[in-house]
DNA sequence: GCCGTTTTCGGCCCGACTGTTTTCAGTCG
């Protein structure tokens, strides 16, 4: 089997687990440290390896001699022995026996040395027996804890896509601005820097009576467990397994506690570190040099008594934002209501709910002034994909749309541009003919077959169709489907290198569940001059309203307006196209 | 075990909450 960053990452966060069982001091924190940082690579650390050996190995962040030597022994043989002896001498499911709220590595080895406790299963099991309960450190309630937890373990540990919780986080938001004498409530966490999915939900409340908005957050009738609840601090799992926590913070300390939940904890442990080197103190109470404050009331107050330039939450991930700030060079992100228009729909014509015409008016009410029809071609037969006749025949009926909204002496309101989305085929040749192709203002190609072609034959195939002379979008570059289908195997690096050496604009698909290109991604074309572009993906009039992820995506990834070009005027953008 | 404008040793983020504690350890974020 190979062994993936994700997969090589836990490794190390069972190790970390391991080793904090036997109370080893600080050698825990390290080893979660690389293993976050093997997480956070964009490349595949095999393949860091095998590029240049131990040394780019103790590049990553947090990996130093010692975890490089054990990453080799990993990437070469697939396995480590070090972490095969921790596994044998306490022989426990960590992955299955962490995800129980309150177990952490310090209890499940005390079940295990006790009771012989190795998976959920035995775990049940005592329960039930009531043979927890009495051991020294666990009384009834800690019992009852576990029992509780159990039935969430199954389900919890996952993340949830930002889009679909929204509404649901929305209507906490309300439930908040609800309660007497609360000012303002905002989701912080990573909801705020606009991740494409969430582990869980922070809400950042400014009240009068913190007693009075504990009280109603816990009593929401979608909460369906109190996992804990304090004076200014609780947390709740709701029905939907999402975990939501409140804090509750006074209006002087009200920016330093939005920073410090926001997070992303990497982003903050940094500024803190910048904060101890000039003798001050951060925390979610305050800047601080000794007992005087120097800044907390709002994050932009913050970031200036640190002489930063303000970083916008998408941006907080310590990715060298930090530096940047300090030296009052951040990128000038695109905004939220920079685009003018989208240029990957689809209509009724193939797998859209609704006609051109609708989709039309639903794009100029998202405040669009252009939208391209890219139905799927016949390739896609479950999907109705067009042949070229029928894509003749949906131009002339775009045609007539733009007529009827255009009027020849007048301005243009709002152009129906015509386009596609080719299939490529498992060679790399494309589902339509030059000719029909010549047409279109714009094509978008996309792999929606053979997902399973080794890397090379892949990425050759996709980098052919990127060649013909008349494609201009990849579509979705690698696929993935959040929780449901990984990127297929294609080289991104030299499909990135391919877009330049051709001209072909690779899309930001805003629908929630694909955000393809990843954030990493937008930013290496960002660096390597690379053209975009945020489509919705519609297939429904209020698939609109996902405009605003694929922007936040574009954000994360340090993407300006002069990298997207739907945020330029219609000709500007079709004149690249031409080009 | 990592790391360095406190640099090859000596620090390592830290505060809230809970349970079982009579002063704190474990967990979590």
């Amino acid at each position: 089997m190979k062994l993936g960053n994700q997969d090589i990452a836990q490794v190390f966060f069972d190790i970390a687990d391991y080793l904090e069982m036997q109370s080893v001091p600080w050698k825990p924190a390290a080893y979660r440290r690389a293993a976050e940082g093997i997480e956070g690579l964009s490349q595949d650390i095999a393949g860091i390896y095998r590029a240049g050996g131990l040394k780019a190995l103790m590049k990553v962040p947090g990996v130093g001699e010692a975890i490089a030597l054990k990453l080799e022994e990993l990437i070469k043989t697939g396995r480590l022995k070090y972490y095969e002896k921790l596994k044998k001498a306490v022989p426990v499911n960590l992955a299955e026996l962490s995800r129980v709220e309150g177990l952490g590595p310090k209890r499940i080895y005390f079940l295990y040395k006790k009771l012989g406790i190795k998976n959920l299963k035995d775990l049940e099991k005592a329960v039930k027996s009531r043979k927890v309960s009495g051991l020294q450190g666990f009384g009834e309630k800690s019992e009852e804890h576990i029992a509780k937890g159990l039935n969430f373990a199954k389900g919890s540990g996952k993340r949830f896509v930002l889009a679909h919780a929204s509404p649901e986080l929305g209507e906490i938001e309300k439930t908040l601005l609800s309660v007497k004498g609360v000012s303002r409530a905002i989701l912080a966490g990573s909801a705020r820097r606009m991740r494409e999915t969430i582990g869980d939900a922070d809400f950042l409340v400014l009240a009068a009576d913190p007693a009075r908005v504990m009280d109603a957050f816990t009593k929401m009738p979608d909460v369906a467990r109190v996992l804990a609840q304090g004076e200014t601090k609780s947390m709740v799992r709701l029905r939907s397994g999402l975990q939501v926590d409140v804090r509750v913070v006074s209006a002087p300390s009200y920016g330093a506690a939005l920073n410090y939940f926001t997070g992303s904890k990497e982003h903050n442990v940094a500024l803190r570190t910048i904060a101890e080197k000039r003798g001050w103190k951060l925390n979610e109470y305050g800047l601080w040099k000794g007992k005087k404050l120097l800044a907390g009331r709002t994050e932009e107050e913050l970031y200036q008594a640190f002489g930063m330039e303000y970083v916008p939450p998408e941006l907080r991930e310590n990715r060298g934002e930090i530096e940047l700030a300090l030296k009052g060079q951040l990128p000038h992100l695109i905004g939220y209501g920079d685009l003018k228009g989208d240029l990957q729909t689809q209509s009724q014509w193939t797998d859209g709910d609704a006609p051109i015409e609708e989709m039309a008016r639903a794009a100029r009410a998202a405040g669009l002034g252009y939208m391209a029809v890219t139905d799927h071609t016949k390739r896609l037969a479950m999907a109705h994909g067009l042949d070229e006749k029928r894509l003749a025949a949906q131009g002339k009926e775009i045609d007539e749309l733009n007529k009827k909204y255009n009027p020849p002496a007048g301005r243009t309101k709002f152009k129906i541009l015509k386009g596609t989305e080719c299939d490529v085929l498992k060679d790399g040749s494309l589902d339509l003919p030059d000719r029909a192709l010549a047409k279109l203002d714009v094509v978008g190609v996309s792999v929606h077959s053979a997902f399973n072609l080794p890397r090379k034959e892949q990425t050759e195939r996709i980098i052919k169709a990127m060649e013909n002379k008349n494609v201009d979008i990849l579509f979705h570059p690698t696929g993935r489907l959040i929780d449901r289908r990984p990127a297929y195997d294609v080289d991104m690096k030299a499909v990135i290198a391919a877009a330049k050496r051709t001209g072909t604009v690779l899309e930001i698909d805003a629908l929630p569940e694909r955000a393809d290109l990843s954030d990493e991604h937008i930013r290496e074309c960002v660096r390597a001059g690379v053209k975009m572009s945020i489509d919705s993906d519609a297939h429904a009039p209020g698939h609109f309203a996902f405009l605003k992820y694929g922007i936040a995506q574009a954000r994360r990834g340090w993407a300006g307006k002069a990298d997207i070009i739907n945020a330029w005027p219609l000709e500007k953008m079709l004149r690249f196209l031409k080009k």
